[in-house]
DNA sequence: ATAATGTGTGAACGTATGGTCACTTGTTTT
DNA sequence: AAAACAAGTGACCATACGTTCACACATTAT
């Protein structure tokens, strides 16, 4: 077929890791649904392992881009209102967003089996969303928006709520607004006990 | 051997699933780290499925015997003081008992194949604490410690955070240390935001 | 035009896996 | 003592899996 089988083949091993687990899925499976037949994997993968660390190389490189460079930060709120709204956004998009979905999925389930992925779900997990609302806060406190505090704890109590309902969606999504709301509502709890009543 | 096969298999059972997954296990391995021969593990169950049944049989009752029962909800600490102790004493046997943390390992792994794992995951990721601190913190506000507020709600963005931290032990114990005392640092942060000033 | 390369195929391979079965041995029941 | 049962064994089976390879057929390079 074309050339981007390469691609294809990685995005469906995706899927199927993130449903079956690297050991649960098979290369017949993976590429009976690309319309192909085992061996042509072959010739674009020296192994099925490789198809698993191209995956995480992948992974890795889009995290970077999400997480790590200064141009994706998120610029600092004018309001509290500002908070929640551009928290809203941010859970909207990573819950429907079936490719980041499905690699919250795959590193859930690799996370103690691998140690590229285990270091990527903490990250995914834990630390990234922290480590991005920590300059929000930041930039909240000195605008006198929220009350002068250690902005990295704050992130962390901010943010670790709010993952773990993001995790909910990824168990249950036929509850995924649910969760949502319940996001929302944590966001506002929040911005009513930190906020400054000024604001 | 003894008449405590049974267990002994389940025991290893969980290891092993906690390590690689129900699919990355294999009969062989398991029956011979107990000493025996693959056929043998029939005499106890009916397949490798059957194991993995009895084993979230057991998850399950376990579960409602240390979330569920009436007996074992925490008692209402009198001092904020004492919701940190309480809470770290949580903390510490939650993240060294073996088999809670090999119980949650699998319940990571499986959450997306298996029906029940996923329930499980969800009482054990999220509401599980949150159920259990609700009450403690009706209680904390009924004794004037605490802000009245939602109970519920501060119970999550109490306990998400800490549950947060128990993962990370989770996926790397070699910095579970580290873990904990954020854990602590963080619930001594949220006794100072929450707590009435008076105690 | 020809060679080289990239992409896909089908058959075959060695191995690992879950499961069965006839058999042995030790313990319990009768 | 005999029968019944529980627990463990080794040989065997069918299947599924990852992988290899000789081959076919385009497209591209020379």
């Amino acid at each position: 077929m074309a050339k981007d089988t390469k691609e294809r083949i990685l995005a469906t091993a995706l899927e199927m890791f993130s449903r079956n687990g690297y050991v649960g899925t098979n290369i017949r499976e993976l590429t009976a649904a690309l319309g192909l037949v085992k061996s042509s994997m072959y010739k674009h993968f020296e192994s099925k392992e490789a198809i698993w660390n191209a995956l995480l190389d992948e992974m890795i490189a889009y995290y970077g881009v999400r997480f790590g460079s200064a141009e994706n930060l998120p610029p600092v709120p004018d309001s509290l209102e500002g908070l929640v709204e551009m928290t809203m956004r941010l859970v909207n998009f990573t819950v429907h967003d079936e490719k980041i979905v499905m690699t919250r999925k795959v590193l859930a389930i690799e996370q103690f089996r691998d140690e590229r992925a285990n270091m990527l779900a903490s990250k995914h997990f834990l630390t990234g969303l922290t480590e991005m609302f920590t300059p929000v806060f930041a930039g909240m406190m000195d605008k006198g928006l929220i009350k002068r505090d250690d902005p990295g704890m704050l992130a962390f109590a901010y943010t670790a709520p709010i993952s773990a309902l993001i995790h909910q969606c990824d168990r249950e999504p036929e509850h995924a607004e649910e969760a949502i709301a319940r996001a929302e509502a944590f966001s506002r709890h929040f911005i009513k006990v930190y906020g400054m009543q000024s604001a």
